[in-house]
Parts: C-alpha cells; sequence; structure tokens
DNA sequence: CTACGTCTCGTACGACGTACGATAACAGGA
DNA sequence: TCCTGTTATCGTACGTCGTACGAGACGTAG
C-alpha cells in the first residue's frame, strides 16, 4: 500500500535528517541504497502504530519503539528527525487505510463513503485523534484521498472555490464526529475502571447523586428531560446511526446549494 | 464568571483529593473553608490558562505552574489531583466565555452565534484542541451551554432524540472546524518559522519544487489546479468564510429535514 | 590496506509527573 | 495560655521522557 517512489513528495521544509547532512549530490538515490541493515523508517513507523493500537499514544516513547526493535533508542534518529515528525508519519501512513473509491457517478454515496471509511480508521486507530491537533497531515496518502474526493464532486459542476470548501465541509464533520466518539469512548472507558474499584451500591449512588444535582438546580431542564428519557445509551450502533444522521444533514444541504446554484445560474 | 455554587455537579466519580480523606460528614464546607491561604483552585486555573494562552500547551507543566505562583509544585496537588484533571477544568473554564444567547426565537440565529462563538474561543486558546482528545468537558460551563443549545432548537418541534442529533451535528461541526483551523494556523507558523532561517531563494525553490512534483506525478489534478489558481492564501478572513459556508450547509439540511418531517407528519 | 560515507548506540543532561513524609499554619477547646 | 487535630505547603527522590554528543562498527571504493 501507499506509494513508495514518492514518500517524500510533500511536506517541504520538514527538518533535516542526519542522512541529509552530505552534500547534495543525491548520487545513489534509486530505492535500497539506505536500509542496508536492519532498521528502516516504514519498520520504525510500523512498530509505532502497533504499539499505539495496542496501549494508547501514551505508550509511544522512542525507547519503547528501540526497545521493541532490539535496537538503541538514538538508533530510531538516523530515520526520524524527532518524535513529532514520527507522530506526523503514523498520521500519514494510517491515511493509507482510508478506502475512497474512484468517482462512480454518484457523488453522495462517495462522499458517504468516503465519510464512513475515514471514520473507521480514526475510530480503529484512536490515538490519531491526539496527533491531529500538530498539524494537519500531509503525504502522499493524504493527497491521493483529498484528490478523490474533490474528483467525486466534479459532476457537481461548481467552481473550484466552492468544491473546495464544500469537500472541506464535509472532511471537518467527519473529523469532528471521530473525535466526540473518541472522546465518548475514552470517558466510558474511564468511569467503568473507576466503577470497577468501588463498591456497586457506592458506584449506583454517585449516578442518582449525579442526576439529582442536575435537576434539583432547575438549571438543566433539557439535558434533565435527556436523562429521564434514558437516551444516548452509548452504543456503537447509536453512534453510527448520530454518526449518519449529522452526515446526511451536511449532504442535504450541500445538495440544495447545488440545485439553488443551478436554477439561479 | 461560572456558578460557584454548583462547582462540582458534574463529574461523577472523579478522582479524589486529599481533603476528600477526612470522613465524609461535610461539615465546614461553606465557601471560605478551603483557601485560607494563598492558594485556590481557582487561581491555579487561571495562571494555566494564562500560561497556555502564552506559550501553547506544552508550556504547562506543574513546575512551571507553581514557579509562576512562587509556590511549591507539590502545593498544587493538594487542590488539583493530577495534571489531567488540570487539563480537564482548564476546558471546562474556557466554555464560560461561549456566549449562548437565551433563545431568541430564531433558531438559525440562535445556533450561528452559538457556533461562531464557540469557534472565536476556541482559537483565542488554541490550546484547548489539545486537551479535547482526552474526553469530553462536562461541567456547569459546557451544561449551561448544552442546555441553552437545546433550548433554541424547541422552536422546531422535533422530538427529544432527534433534538439531542441535530445539537451534536452543529457541535461537532464546528469543533471539527476549530481542529482544522488550528492545524492549519500552526503548520503555517511552523512553515513561517523554517522559512526565516533559510536564504529566500532556497524557500522559493522548495516551494516550487513541491509544486512541481504534484503536477509530474500526474496523479493530483485538483490539488494542482487548486495550486495554480493561488487558492486559499490562509487569511483569516478566508477561514472565516469557509467556516460559514460549512454551517450554512449544515443548517440547511436541518431545516430541509424539519420541513420534510412537518409536511410528512 | 586505507579512507570514507552510512549507520548504530552508550552515556549524559535537563525536564517532566508525582509518591512520600516532614513541617508549618491555623482553629477550637481546655 | 497551651494542647491537639485539621488544613495546607513543600523538599526530596524515583522513574521516565526527548534528545545532544561523540565514539565506534560496518560496508564499499580506491
Amino acid at each position: 500500500m501507499g506509494a513508495d517512489d514518492d514518500e517524500d513528495v510533500f511536506v517541504p521544509l520538514r527538518p533535516l535528517l542526519p542522512h541529509d547532512a552530505g552534500r547534495g549530490d543525491r548520487r545513489g538515490d534509486r530505492p535500497g541504497s539506505r536500509r542496508v541493515r536492519g532498521l528502516s523508517r516504514a519498520d520504525i513507523i510500523d512498530v509505532a502504530i502497533a504499539v499505539a493500537d495496542a496501549e494508547g499514544a501514551d505508550a509511544v516513547s522512542m525507547r519503547r519503539i528501540a526497545h521493541e526493535m532490539h535496537v538503541g533508542a538514538m538508533s530510531l534518529y538516523w530515520h526520524i528527525a524527532s518524535k513529532e515528525e514520527l507522530h506526523r508519519l503514523m498520521l500519514e501512513w494510517v491515511q493509507a487505510e482510508v478506502e475512497v473509491p474512484e468517482p462512480t457517478g454518484d457523488w453522495r454515496g462517495d462522499l458517504r463513503s468516503y465519510a464512513h471509511s475515514t471514520r473507521a480508521v480514526l475510530l480503529r486507530h484512536p490515538w490519531a485523534i491526539d496527533f491531529l491537533g500538530s498539524g494537519p497531515p500531509s503525504g502522499p496518502n493524504d493527497a491521493r484521498n483529498a484528490e478523490r474526493l474533490l474528483a467525486a464532486l466534479d459532476e457537481l459542476g461548481l467552481d473550484l472555490a466552492t468544491t473546495m470548501m464544500v469537500a472541506m465541509s464535509v472532511g471537518t464533520y467527519v473529523i469532528g464526529a471521530a473525535l466526540r466518539e473518541v472522546q465518548e469512548i475514552r470517558s466510558q472507558h474511564a468511569a467503568e475502571a473507576a466503577a470497577a474499584n468501588l463498591p456497586p451500591e457506592e458506584v449506583a449512588a454517585a449516578l442518582a447523586e449525579f442526576g439529582r444535582r442536575i435537576r434539583r438546580s432547575g438549571r438543566y431542564p433539557h439535558i434533565a428531560a435527556a436523562l429521564d428519557a434514558g437516551l444516548d445509551p452509548d452504543s456503537p450502533d447509536t453512534r453510527t446511526r448520530r454518526f449518519d444522521f449529522g452526515l446526511d444533514r451536511m449532504l442535504d444541504g450541500i445538495e440544495a446549494r447545488v440545485k439553488a446554484d443551478r436554477s439561479g445560474a
């Protein structure tokens, strides 16, 4: 997966690595000139992702990854400029898992499958959420996905600027939704962990007290109603339906705009 | 600001603080029983936020905040259970800056002003994005905002479950947009910092090379076209327009759904 | 063999979160 | 006033982190 021959198309102005110190004549640049020994950039990323998947973002330390590869910690720095760069590379790598089909002529379907695939990847790799803040991913995998997303919108016949805004609106919703879902799952786990160390009656008491305070204050009638309705049992199913609801609203809004544009112009 | 008398309405099952170790009889519980000395929870949060605003999330360390308050590092732990709890409290605290009006009868206007206010707060405190992943904020300020958001939707006459999904859809979009914008601003700053240490002609060369590679690969025609069009100069103005575009699509989609529901039922 | 790029890694430094226990400041009762 | 217990502060110490630095090992070209 992933295009190998243009691994570094993107990310201009990235920090220098040790091997960039050689005069820039780019002699033996064909693949294979590096990594004659065991360690390679791709392997490091793979291991880092495996550790993150298994134990979360906090478990990803240089020492830990090096240990996992039976290698000295500082050896990693020949292949990777810094931990931050590693984070970026992990993010880029995971974009390869996003499956965006070639445009099928059904733009809604294409956008929906982009959205679902991206959501699935982010839920499968929740640590990605923690790294997203540092900067937008930018590499060939991300570019490929963006390219296909834009291609799917061609049939709408919008001008370029509007097309970009449409694509970004959908992407924005998807990322926000993934962020929210990861938040929910994490705090659910945290609550369960806390409850496991407590006698059950104390847990029940704490929850009852919680609801009582919300109701007693009288300031949150809607939230109290939601609690009463026993809504949102945090099931994966509920979350998927919620995701689709918001996505469909966004797509409806886009469709309405396109129709208005067509009849107006 | 912020409701003082129900500071802890929410967050059931939170980790214990040292003063909770006393037998649970809650004798001198009226305000003022604590913080007879200088240090107080609210002050710590204020200082932490000031540091984060000025120097970013990474600058927020227990030692740093303690130093800023002329106090030993471990003194903070009397008032705050852990660094993670401090993050949650900081998040909760900035929610107080979100200005959601009481419902005016114009639900679109109310939702728009919620969205703009939230976006403004997150752009003013970009570090909040870094803490958002750990878990959803949940405290009186956040509850107040959620309550008003739900109240603004009352006039739509939707059932409770749908109302919740509508509110979440808008909130999801807003958070995703803020995340994206903070990403962009940060990588723009990083690029400028990198460019500042390089001779200008090298910067220009790097950018040209960047575009050339994208074009030469032939795989990204839409992205190349966007580059050619000189689109998206990353101005705050462009970003605001983009935010409004996506928000309006979402609101259009919601409105369409409401109308369909009304005529269908 | 020598010389030179490529790559690995041991050591060390400063910063981090925080467990632990000593200690100070204060309140109320005698 | 002194005594006693609660409230609050803080110095020290441990283990972990990212990574700068420089010494070396390896592979290849001359």
